[in-house]
RNA sequence: GGUCCCAUCGUCUAGAGGCCUAGGACAUAGCCCUCUCAAGGCUAAGACACGGGUUCGAAUCCCGUUGGGACUACCA
């Protein structure tokens, strides 16, 4: 293992693993696998009033279908909040943070009276040269930013980024409460845990100059940033809830292959030459910071689908057996513990893979074939498939479907399956 | 408002100054295959945001304009 390597992937459990942190947590996997490094999992809770246990879970379970395993962790930033405090102690004693004083509600009216005035929502740094501090009042911890001269970003994307330090504020690295905050607490892990790059949404990109001094304030090195442009909605806003579905799980609900979303989003601002379709091996073998994109992209469901019906076109039957399996049970059509002849699963998938785009779909067709007591009724039939596939499956006029049809109205399943036995073989 | 990022078909993208009459993929339309629906094959339509430079030569480099996005919290 290249120990020089290691990456991380750090989302708040505030929500699902949507399509954005997929990306991100599908590129940083890449580039770990790349190059022989580590890929670490972080849950970064330290907001503690949003943060849920509930969601840390989904997350896992989302980086589990997407086949994404990590090499150390998930590690939880509440349950090292004694090394944060180390770290702020260390700063308050070489000055490069100190107290603040100042109430939420007094830093509030003043941005009020910015935003009105069209001045620079800045903090004033009313506490930054405080003589004698207050000890018995709450207070928060600031990070004391440079005020002149630039920091520059070389980022392994965007190219070299340039930022005033006079825009920098001061920010709080300590709630009065006593909990850390974010941009603080990244740089205590990524230096704690030794991340050499950091592979991130650019929406990042304007924290990197911040994140940067606190590196600088502990003597450390920084590592490389890769910023990621962000994945938006088909107006161009940022993906989110109305634009339909944007967690992981939702698509595996919907009957979406794992191998699907994984190629889909690879190709998210990351090309290489002509090719759309590609195995995790080709993922791993090609995968470069270096031929990602700039710009953002927008999220096209129709190629998604697309990939994934490819995806279905071509996988095992046995595997698809086994995948629709939790489909079939949740419609009904076959009960939980149902003794089901898997052969003759496989081979009726067989014949219905071509036509079905998830498995949603393939567990709608496979309906009709497997419950031997339902006649098929138009009407529910019409829920289920669309006008020209209904036409199909009740004017039967081809000799494989007539004697798939006998077996779906429910004669005998051995019948059937040997019948399907000659379809398949001919 | 301020700061930062971005700009090739409707969408994802190829493009590293001449291989560009701008290539591929999704979606769209037509044709072929076919007893239906699919799948597959072929074809069509469809883009370098705009304006200035630099250069013998610009989608590609530089500047500006316009448009989009992000950040601007005791959120992450």
């Amino acid at each position: 293992m290249n120990q020089q390597i290691r990456v991380r992937f750090a989302p708040s459990p505030t929500g699902h693993l949507h399509i954005g942190g997929a990306r991100t947590a599908l590129f940083n996997w890449l580039f770990a696998r790349h190059h022989r490094g580590a890929f670490i999992l972080r849950i970064e809770d330290t907001d503690r009033s949003r943060s849920t246990d509930e969601y840390i879970d989904i997350i896992i379970e989302g980086m589990k279908w997407l086949n994404l395993d990590w090499d150390e962790g998930p590690f939880r930033q509440t349950e090292r909040f004694d090394i944060y405090r180390e770290y702020v102690e260390k700063l308050l004693k070489i000055g490069k943070a100190y107290h603040c004083y100042c109430s939420p509600e007094e830093l509030e009216r003043k941005r009020q009276i910015a935003i009105s005035s069209g001045l620079p929502m800045k903090y004033d740094g009313k506490c930054r040269n405080l003589k004698s501090p207050a000890p018995d009042m709450p207070t928060a911890v600031r990070f004391k930013m440079p005020q002149e001269g630039l920091t520059i970003v070389n980022d392994l994307i965007k190219g070299r980024v340039t930022f005033e330090n006079s825009q920098l504020e001061d920010l709080i690295i300590m709630r009065s409460d006593g909990t850390p905050t974010y941009n603080f607490v990244v740089v205590a892990d990524d230096i704690d845990m030794k991340i050499s790059h950091i592979i991130r949404g650019d929406d990042h990109l304007n924290n990197t100059p911040k994140q940067i001094h606190i590196y600088n304030a502990f003597d450390c090195e920084t590592p490389q940033f890769a910023h990621l442009p962000m994945i938006l909605g088909h107006d161009k806003s940022r993906l989110s809830k109305r634009h339909g579905a944007t967690s992981v799980l939702a698509y595996r609900e919907m009957g979406y292959l794992p191998e699907a979303l994984v190629n889909y989003l690879v190709r998210l601002s990351w090309a290489h030459g002509d090719q759309e379709i590609f195995t995790k091996d080709e993922l791993i073998e090609y995968f470069s910071l270096q031929n990602i994109g700039k710009s953002a992209a927008v999220f096209n469901p129709d190629k998604l689908l697309w990939l994934n019906s490819h995806y279905i076109m071509n996988s095992d039957v046995e595997k698809l057996a086994e995948m629709v399996m939790p489909f079939l049970i949740k419609k009904g059509i076959i009960a939980e513990n149902q003794d089901i002849d898997l052969l003759w699963l496989s081979k009726t998938i067989h014949l219905l893979k071509e036509r079905s785009k998830n498995l949603d779909e393939l567990a709608n067709s496979l309906r009709y074939f497997i419950s031997d007591s339902v006649e098929i009724d138009p009407k529910a039939a019409e829920k289920f498939l669309k006008p020209q596939s209904l036409e199909y499956l009740c004017e039967i006029r081809n000799a494989l479907f007539t004697q798939i049809f006998h077996l779906r109205l429910g004669r005998n399943r051995s019948e059937g399956s040997r019948k399907i036995s000659e379809a398949t073989e001919s």
